[in-house]
DNA sequence: ATGAAAGCGCTAACAT
DNA sequence: ATGTTAGCGCTTTCAT
């Protein structure tokens, strides 16, 4: 038995992969990090000796060198309700939309070795503690999406010159980088469509106008049925939530009954004046066509499911994420933007 | 113009505040750690240097001595759909359920200045890459929410006798603490709720029998209608999915025509009851009451809202990051399982 | 192409 | 009660 073995317990170090490889620590060090001007023969006994000690490298120890964490946040910053001992019992977070934008992040970065650290931003001293944990390098930068057109976080993050990207176009222009989806787009989709199946009397039902998404998806959907020929669309504003949408649908049955197609500015609001329709005896699709928009899992819960317009959410939350590394990388990069085309699902309600 | 003075861009060293406080290294980090024996005047020169300079610890460097990274893994291992560029691209996080876990967790531990990182283990592969991150001391310990029963990740953790804390009871038993609902007594109150709404003729659709909850809540149910009386109560097992709760409901209806009660294991599922229940002519609650269970988004957001029984979601998320926290900083304690207590929440479809 | 050595910022013996 | 000092594990000049 020989005595000098470590215990099996404590993780290898590069000293003890250089002692097995018969190398130098810096040697192990350039072939881990794939450094040229290493002999391939060593390279190979090198890789080796890391296969066989179990090898992982420490993150802390390279972090304090290398003033790289490998980590970045993912804010989620929503609507505040200050105070109170657990600030989160609000349904911020319990929007289905942000698992899938976290997984669409994971989708990139976990490949990449890189990890995201999640966080909130919902009051001002939220907002202060993740500026102040990007500033310390805690994280090497942050992907943010808001829930509320009104967020101060994303000019503090461009005031504090940190890389980060948002999911959405600011509702004030600011020199940051973002994705987005083509909501004029989306919403000219949905007109053709109607139009399509011979709706004449259509109208739409709008998310809060103080948010660029809304007014894009009000406007496209307005220049599209007015090139079809309908100059006129009447529209009731909705706040994204399923009562919104009822609320909005009662109205809208009120003041034009002979409504024959809606186009909603989300599927929760969608769902809402689904179940008002039927509520008040009217068909769906045959005396009223309806179709939503995100392709949410409301779309396929609402009877009848619901045709939508599909926002490819993973996908635009990878780019996201790519985008971000890419500014890590290289923090002199110019601010970009990245729109993805939305598609139509035609399901059963139109 | 003084030239020794090094950039403002550079975050300030412990070196920097000991120079500006006229002390030693290690006094500043004994007031910024709060060992005690330092001298209170001291303390308060310290401290004011500390503001001066804009001083804040550098995570890498203090964790790379204490061997603790002030971050926890938080995990959803979902249901696998191996293979893929994108293996997110299911609807794994999609549950808004996972939001509300996420807000309890960073609810505790952000006053404490620990974050959670993000993972996913869904596939093979990504439980191993969980486990190594953890083995590698990148986090301190993880809590988990599984999304399916036979998960294997439970039992790695423990193999690997890594802290760990579950979000409910593991299918299998197991040397790990667990923070769970009290599920038979929140089938318990359904059950009674119904009696005492008069119904005579009560059916349940229960969850996915190999989960543990699902086992619960039935038995639970079973017992609280026997101990009213009724011994015999019909069950139709469903998958928590709104559409087997669609497929559940109408399989109760054929064979039981004469049913003026239902319990629905979760509310996603009893959304879908609800519907089947309107489209074959039957009122809720008049015809026959209806109560769910979780009291999620699906609840209110069905029609009628749906009475349901309430999980103190996050309240438990909390408990289990505080449970684990306990298990970082002391990893010999016993394993432990807390149970919250569940309660009625009377809506409009019973 | 490889090794030696300095040092990232911090904590924790140990010495005083 | 305070200071001195030795690392934690890694990357990176600088020699060779």
């Amino acid at each position: 038995m020989s005595e000098g073995r470590p215990p099996v317990s404590a993780s290898p170090t590069l000293e003890d992969v250089a002692r097995a490889a018969g190398v130098s620590r810096a040697t192990v060090s350039r072939v881990i990090n794939g450094v040229r001007n290493v002999d391939p023969a060593i390279q190979e006994t090198v890789r080796r000796a890391v296969a066989d000690t179990g090898y992982v490298p420490n993150r802390a120890a390279r972090s304090l060198v290398t003033r790289r964490t490998g980590a970045i946040a993912l804010i989620v910053s929503g609507a505040g309700t200050d105070g109170g001992e657990n600030p989160f019992h609000n349904q911020v977070f319990a929007d289905p939309f942000f698992g899938r934008v976290a997984g669409g992040v994971v989708g990139f970065l976990r490949p990449r070795g890189v990890h995201p650290i999640l966080m909130f931003a919902e009051t001002r001293e939220a907002r202060a503690q993740v500026i102040a944990f990007l500033r310390q390098g805690n994280a090497d930068g942050a992907v943010l999406v808001s829930t509320h057109s009104e967020d101060p976080l994303p000019a503090m993050l461009v005031e504090a010159s940190l890389p980060a990207v948002l999911f959405a176009r600011p509702a004030t222009p600011l020199p940051i980088s973002y994705v987005d989806v083509a909501h004029r787009t989306g919403a000219k989709l949905a007109a053709d469509h109607l139009v399509a199946r011979g709706r004449r009397r259509v109208a739409t039902i709008a998310g809060p106008l103080d948010v660029p998404a809304s007014q894009d998806r009000l406007s496209g959907f307005r220049d599209a049925m007015a090139a079809h020929g309908f100059p006129y669309v009447p529209c009731v504003e909705g706040g994204f939530t399923h009562q919104s949408g009822e609320i909005a649908m009662e109205r809208l049955l009120a003041d034009h009954p002979g409504v024959d197609g809606v186009f909603v500015a989300n599927d929760l609001m969608a769902q809402g004046a689904l179940q008002v329709l039927r509520h008040h005896g009217r068909r769906v699709p045959g005396d009223v066509a309806v179709v939503g928009f995100d392709d949410s899992s409301a779309a396929t819960a609402s009877r009848p499911p619901l045709t939508t317009i599909r926002h490819p959410v993973e996908d635009m939350a990878g780019e996201m994420a790519r985008m971000l590394m890419e500014r890590v990388d290289d923090p002199g990069r110019p601010v970009t933007s990245v729109i993805f085309e939305p598609s139509l699902v035609v399901r059963d309600s139109s």
